[in-house]
RNA sequence: UCCUGAGUAGCUCAAUGGCAGAGCAUUCGGCUGUUAACCGAAGGGUUGUAGGUUCGAGUCCUACCUCAGGAGCCA
């Protein structure tokens, strides 16, 4: 069977890049999306991972035992098809292939047909078989665009004088204390949890060099039941020497107009496929800026929102806001919309108190835009050592775990900010997915840990 | 943790307390332009589990299990 080589006349080449072989004769190596016959005409569909194309069969054209192969094989049925590629009107991507030869690496017995059919299954069946529904279109074009939008949040910070620092994803204790963590044993007496941000780390690694950001797993043990929650999933967070929360700001917003960027310009193909109406990215990438709301703005459009009817729910100032406010407020924008100074009770005790107000703490939530809620999370750090002892103390967390951290205001402390981006979330937002559970190959839930 | 809903063929779903059904998938047959193709036929069931009510339970009652998505919490 071919692998790197092959012994056929015609060169190996890939779906996607089919339209540069046009009336030339190719090998495509693959699987068996989808079959369907016509009595002595074949229509078979081949799938190799970087697309979908339909074959064209008929029995007077090509030997007996090409016919009779693919006439009786089952779907996802591993093979190597040879065939000329013929520009078709009538195809939707444009191609054909008229199939002359064709080799099966692997036939499906028919006692064990492939469990995933073309028409529609439920969630959980379909979860019970995630390692077989990523092979469908659908699911493909989500996990291409996640790469790339991994790729393009990655660059953006390579670009821009970031140097990537990774924190520890073993860590000593909670973060921000409040979070469930998954707890585990190290060695014995000790315990070990998986970290929930790499935060109060990389705050460090920026002090040693400036501009940093970190890019990884990160773990909640929370139960938490909701298309918007996973209890492992990626986070990218990039932590700024000498930066306030209005320069913060302009990094999320030019950071996720690049991703929005590079996704349009990339993948229109995927966005098609999945069914995402690429106007409403075009519009995050208008040339305007995010709007950026205070907390008593958000507070008062809720106060007036309830009062037209349009919400249910009763916002109390001072409260922080729940899903279906955050939903609220986002679907009143085409673009991201930044809300900043919320009241310093409800937010962690690492955020720097506003000059202008210290019952408000200097940090912003980005929420999505068409009610997909919160996807940043960021804020200006407390850069004073007696002020971080304090909030250490009245939020009961343990004095001695925070020694390193309180170093880093002892030594040569500067005014510094960062963020957190959920890339599922992101992913969520721009492919317009209902659930995050697809935005990840193998999605790790409160009830699921198979496959 | 709380609230709500759902478990029937491999999959998606029907079935007024009265014979367990359909489409898809599988197998067999038909069809030379099909687009989740279509047409004909066959096989395929411990109705989530355990009790209970009843002449009779997929259907009603109790408990439990599993899953879903909403709250809280968060990215």
């Amino acid at each position: 069977m071919p692998i790197e080589t092959s012994s056929a006349p015609s060169p190996i080449t890939t779906i996607a890049d089919i339209g540069k072989h046009e009336g030339q004769s190719v090998t495509l190596r693959g699987w068996l999306y989808n079959l369907r016959a016509s009595g002595k005409l074949l229509f078979p569909i081949f799938r190799d991972g970087t697309g979908t194309i339909q074959g064209i069969v008929p029995k007077a054209a090509v030997p007996e035992h090409v016919f009779e192969t693919l006439k009786s094989l089952t779907l996802e049925s591993s093979l190597v098809v040879t065939g000329r590629v013929r520009a078709d009107a009538r195809a939707p991507s444009g191609f054909e292939l008229d199939v002359d030869d064709v080799t099966i690496t692997q036939r499906i017995p028919d006692e064990t047909p492939y469990p995933i059919q073309l028409k529609e299954a439920g969630v959980d069946f379909l979860m019970e078989n995630r390692h077989l529904w990523i092979r469908t279109p659908r699911q493909s074009s989500i996990l291409r665009i996640r790469a790339t939008i991994m790729r393009a949040a990655a660059k953006y910070f390579d670009t821009n004088g970031f140097i990537r620092t990774d924190p520890p994803i073993l860590t000593p204790n909670a973060c921000e204390g409040t979070s469930e963590l998954f707890e585990m044993d190290y060695f014995g007496d000790d315990k070990a949890y998986l970290t929930q941000s790499g935060q109060l780390y990389i705050e460090a690694t920026a002090m040693a060099l400036g501009r940093v950001y970190s890019f990884g797993p990160t773990f909640r043990a929370e139960k938490s039941k909701t298309r918007r929650h996973l209890t492992e999933f990626w986070m990218i967070e990039p932590e700024v020497t000498y930066m306030d929360l209005d320069g913060l700001m302009s990094l999320a917003e030019a950071f996720l107009t690049h991703i929005v960027t590079r996704v349009l310009e990339l993948h229109t193909a995927d966005l098609k496929t999945i069914g995402k109406d690429v106007t409403k990215l075009e519009a995050v990438i208008a040339p305007s800026p995010f709007p950026r709301l205070t907390y008593d703005e958000a507070h008062a459009m809720l106060v007036d929102a309830h009062d037209k009817g349009l919400i249910e729910t009763v916002h109390q100032y001072g409260d922080d806001f729940g899903s279906p406010d955050e939903t609220f407020i986002s679907s009143q924008f085409t673009k991201p919309v930044m809300v900043h100074r919320y009241p310093a009770a409800v937010k962690a005790f690492y955020m720097q108190p506003d000059p202008q107000d210290p019952t408000k703490a200097l940090c912003v939530d980005v929420l999505a835009p068409e009610g997909y809620g919160e996807i940043i999370g960021g804020s200006q750090r407390v850069d004073d050592y007696d002020l971080l002892k304090s909030r250490i103390e009245s939020h009961n967390l343990p004095m001695a775990a925070f020694q390193w951290y309180l170093d880093l205001r002892k030594y040569g402390s500067v005014p510094h900010s960062g963020f957190g981006m959920g890339i599922e979330r992101c992913v969520a937002w721009i492919c317009g997915l209902e659930h995050v559970r697809e935005t990840i190959p193998f999605a790790r839930t409160l009830n699921r840990i198979y496959p």
